[in-house]
DNA sequence: TAATGTGAAAGGCTTCACAGCC
DNA sequence: GGCTGTGAAGCCTTTCACATTA
């Protein structure tokens, strides 16, 4: 989901053999539990099993998995590994993606030491801050740069996704500098929304918003009990 | 007549005055937009300001607003603060949310010391780590105290809302536990699917998940690019 | 028999476009 | 003149239900 404001944007699928945009958001899901499934010894599963380890309801894994091709055997199921290399190749999980995270604070801590980057062919490239003090700590075993660095990482280390761990104020100076490096897609974890020139993707994590949905529930469900017991 | 398949969960809206998930979803947007417009010292918005600050629609956000009720004014838009009231009110934001943090590691570090839950409600009422030498350490003005003292925590805070991050190995019996201690809201980080009581609120945060979804556009976008070229 | 793959129906969300109001 | 509020249309997503196949 792209940022950008007033523009049009085109109806999502141009025409291109087209996966909907709901289904690859699910197909990360499937993957990891995948790869539960395959730890555990099993080599199909059916589409019932996959619901359950994923969190969906079943009709949704036949159809998304049927977006893939058809490569389930009726009567069967899917076979696990066939499977996890299907989505992994959809995903575009198959190559490297070097990724430079900026911003060293807490937050870049835990994406700097986060196992579920690697296993998915993430590779932490690089990661810079603005803080003098914090150049040359080791971080996972990368040491950090400082923010000056930003553009000739990018370069060197051919950089597409960036992550923005940065102070709100700082998001957008920092993009911007991404973008203008070459990279293309954008990880915003900063509280702020971000420009980018059209053909650039962002998508965003803001942690406070998910606390205020669950807030907006949590109060649902007490109104509605003093609404019964009153 | 729905054949119970699964986890039948009621079709979203149970009947109650509804506002739209999606609108809900955009709601803490809109504050956080209406924070930035308020210190600028902005008193009134139009759909269109603020939907340019939220990076959102401006269509979306007057079918938004007016879930809410009807309270612009045509020729001119609405006023800040009075939308600020309206939605926070909404999001139940007006009242303390004792919340406990449960895993230290770098992200629960992250976690409780995130300005953006304080200035929502939001208060770190706990920290619980299951390694002891974690035990004592002060994070963002609270002290970590050991796992044994979550179900405590949790009643003597009156704490509803959960934040889980932990491995995921040990996710499921942290959750488990919170529920039993009355917690009803839980967010959570670990890579994993929970299973909880069909009354209990989760919500999810899979960092990976969002590379590989940037990662899927990505690659998509130079597929097509070598295509065209080639 | 067991489970996929998929048209068709249903539901929800977004966008349009304009009447209504300040 | 400018902007909100909102039916209606269109699009996307989910769910149903069953023919099909190993």
């Amino acid at each position: 989901m792209p940022a950008a404001s007033g523009t049009p944007r085109p109806p999502a699928r141009s025409g291109e053999r087209g996966i909907p945009e709901a289904a690859v958001a699910r197909l990360p899901l499937y993957l990891r539990a995948l790869g539960g499934l395959a730890e555990a010894g099993e080599t199909t599963v059916s589409s019932e099993e996959l619901a359950a380890a994923s969190g969906v309801n079943s009709a949704k894994v036949r159809k998304d998995l049927s977006y893939l091709g058809s490569y389930g055997t009726r009567g069967v199921g899917y076979d696990v590994q066939q499977l996890v290399h299907l989505i992994a190749r959809e995903l575009g999980l198959t190559q490297d993606w070097p990724v430079l995270i900026v911003g060293i604070g807490n937050l870049g801590h835990a994406l700097a030491g986060y196992g579920g980057f690697a296993s998915r062919g993430f590779r932490v490239a690089g990661l810079v801050d603005a803080d003098p003090a914090r150049v040359g700590e080791e971080v996972g075993g990368v040491a950090v740069s400082h923010l000056d660095q930003l553009e000739s990482i990018v370069r060197a280390e051919q950089v597409s996704i960036g992550v923005i761990a940065t102070p709100a104020a700082a998001a957008q100076s920092v993009c911007d500098r991404l973008v203008a490096a070459g990279v293309t897609s954008v990880l915003n974890f900063a509280p702020c929304v971000l420009a980018v020139p059209p053909q650039v993707g962002v998508r965003k994590v803001d942690l406070s918003i998910e606390l205020q949905i669950l807030a907006f529930h949590e109060q649902r469900r007490n109104v509605a009990v003093a609404g019964v017991a009153t």
